[in-house]
DNA sequence: GCGCATTACTAATGCGCATTACCTGGAAGG
DNA sequence: CCTTCCAGGTAATGCGCATTAGTAATGCGC
């Protein structure tokens, strides 16, 4: 009954690379110690067995010496950590434009994520890692990581829902109402839209319009009811007038549009900040075909920051979107998560951009 | 000698909630089949084992029913390889500043990398790697991807020199010299600053000053020596008074060196680029300063892409700098030396860009 | 009716690590 | 001298999957 030792099935046929990094029991056997003391020195937990300085240092110096690295799959395996955080977009690509790109979130990711000991994996939409005939998993490679920010409005819904009700950590970047359940950090373009209003009003304006994209997000939602609050708040009068919609602002914005509001006595327009500037960019264009000068004949203001190639262009009254700092309540937040610590959704405050694109009306 | 079998250690107490995802285990049972048929359907590769129609759609329609996923720790550990490509940039932190940043590089590596299913780990010089209480070493930490690409001219060439003797597939952006067996990628900085000189010649000029940094960085030799070569090949002089050699251009830069390069018959004058963009910077307003304009008075070119706060001034005769494609050309050679290949150094085109700035002289 | 190839599948194994029950030698306690 | 205790460590185990040797069933030729 003697079992004959079977060759050994599962074994890869691509073994390892010669130069391929250390394992845990190489670390171990050069170290004369077993390759389970050598995790607990290098895992840095405190609790469970004991081990002598003099062993803790030893194992060090090896593992020093060999440059050992943790392999992030068989932490993860082992149910552990990785002190890895994904970051995935739903571009194809991270944008190839920088102006309006992720970048500037990125940025505030990285800075905090560094300091709290994280690295940060890359994940992007179209990667197919590897396989998943049949099952549309795309998402869940990022389970090799502790945790994970979304990025972009475009973030399925479904998937998301799954990963929040394994009980996987995940953070979106910017308010977010589905699934049910999800963290996200946001920027208060409520408060921020309206102080905007406040500012326009204590300047005499009394009529105030408001160009928004025909698009349902919620950052688009947000700045419009900052705008209406904020003209409650200033005793203004706020009609269906009140809100422009338009889908192609550089057709619709012209200067008879601007004269026309002029003689309902509409003394000053607050744009949205649309992906593209758009907007910006026409009502600019729509004062400079009238011929008239911006602060003198009407008030300008946009509610985020300008395109870059308007960047020559006078600063506009509005707000600015702290996108670094976004970036860094949202790793606070999924830290936290990962932590199994909960949080609120936190909103960061946009500081006013005075600009000089508003001035008292005529 | 009967075997008491022990309880079990290693067992993680946090066993898995009722609610997690299915395991290849589970799916296997509902469908009545066993695991590794679960994992040869799922795996989706066709070489191997044989799987009939009506057990692979079965197998499916279950997977699909209990909604199984691929957990990606475990597929990476048993495939020896975890589909990461670290990213290190020795900067403290990546650059806040979008202009001088490496963006336009990880935005090519960025494409490359998804395109090969890959992901990205980015490391920064300052992360401590929280997890490795103990290995300080913050360049082991990028053992842990299957290859690390570098960029930054301050990456430190010990270091570096570990990695590459330990066989660990590095690839630096950039072109280098060290250490020793060091794979990069770089721009073809010769071949373009040769063919401004080329065309400047063929314009009429026959005297030319090259502006640079004092500095012996590869991107600055680089440049000085197409210059030269184009020289010689357009049968112009070279002389010490060719090479302009500055550490503080905004200094030295000024009307008056501008007039007395004219009297020794100098009719155009062509600028390194650096990271500041301070050579350029000062080019223009010694221009200006003198009261000349740019192509009638004297032709300028710059050897690589204006400074963002330039971007209003007419564009540059010059040529690009291909970043992005970098980018893409650093995956590449890092993908082969991952797959256990070798390739040339490959040096990318940087394509003329015609500009404004130059004209026949006077 | 026997060998042999082919098809369809399963059992066994290990990837690298974290975890934990157990073991060992010596000091403390009786 | 025997028991207890503790510090310091080790062996064994499994996480979920991919891989591959092996096996059972079937077809085919003669």
């Amino acid at each position: 009954m003697t079992e004959v030792p079977r060759s050994r099935p599962g074994r890869n046929p691509a073994a390892r690379r010669p130069g391929a990094r250390p394992r845990q029991a190489e670390v171990a056997k050069a170290a004369g110690v077993s390759q389970a003391t050598v995790s607990l020195v290098l895992g840095g937990k405190e609790r469970g067995a004991t081990i002598s300085d003099e062993t803790r240092s030893r194992v060090l110096d090896v593992a020093r010496e060999l440059g050992y690295a943790h392999d992030p799959a068989a932490r993860r395996l082992a149910a552990a950590r990785n002190n890895l955080l994904g970051v995935f977009s739903f571009t194809a690509t991270f944008p190839t434009d920088v102006q309006h790109s992720y970048y500037p979130f990125l940025v505030g990711v990285e800075q905090e994520a560094a300091a709290r000991g994280y690295d940060l994996v890359l994940f992007t939409g179209s990667s197919s890692g590897g396989a998943g005939a049949g099952v549309p998993d795309a998402l869940s490679r990022v389970r090799l990581a502790d945790g994970c920010l979304f990025l972009g409005r475009h973030a399925p819904t479904a998937e998301l829902r799954r990963l929040v009700d394994d009980g996987f950590p995940v953070v979106h970047l910017g308010r977010r109402q589905e699934p049910e359940g999800l963290a996200w950090v946001g920027a208060d373009y409520v408060s921020a839209s309206r102080e905007v209003v406040a500012r326009l009003a204590a300047q005499g304006h009394r009529r105030i319009v408001l160009v928004r994209e025909d698009d349902e997000a919620p950052a688009s939602t947000d700045r419009e009811r900052g705008i209406l609050e904020g003209l409650v708040a200033a005793g203004l009068e706020a009609g269906a007038w009140t809100v422009f919609r338009t889908a192609a602002p550089a057709r619709s914005l012209t200067a008879a549009r601007l004269r026309a509001w002029r003689e309902d006595g509409v003394t000053a327009v607050v744009a949205e900040e649309t992906d593209t500037g758009d907007a910006w960019r026409a009502l600019l264009g729509a004062v400079r075909a009238a011929g008239w000068t911006c602060p003198d004949d009407i008030s300008l203001a946009l509610l985020g920051d300008p395109p870059a190639d308007l960047a020559g262009e006078p600063t506009p009254t509005g707000f600015d979107i702290p996108r670094s700092r976004l970036g860094g309540a949202a790793v606070r937040r999924l830290t936290a998560l990962v932590a199994g610590e909960t949080t609120d959704e936190p909103l960061v405050v946009c500081p006013h951009r005075p600009g000089t694109t508003s001035g008292p009306p005529r």
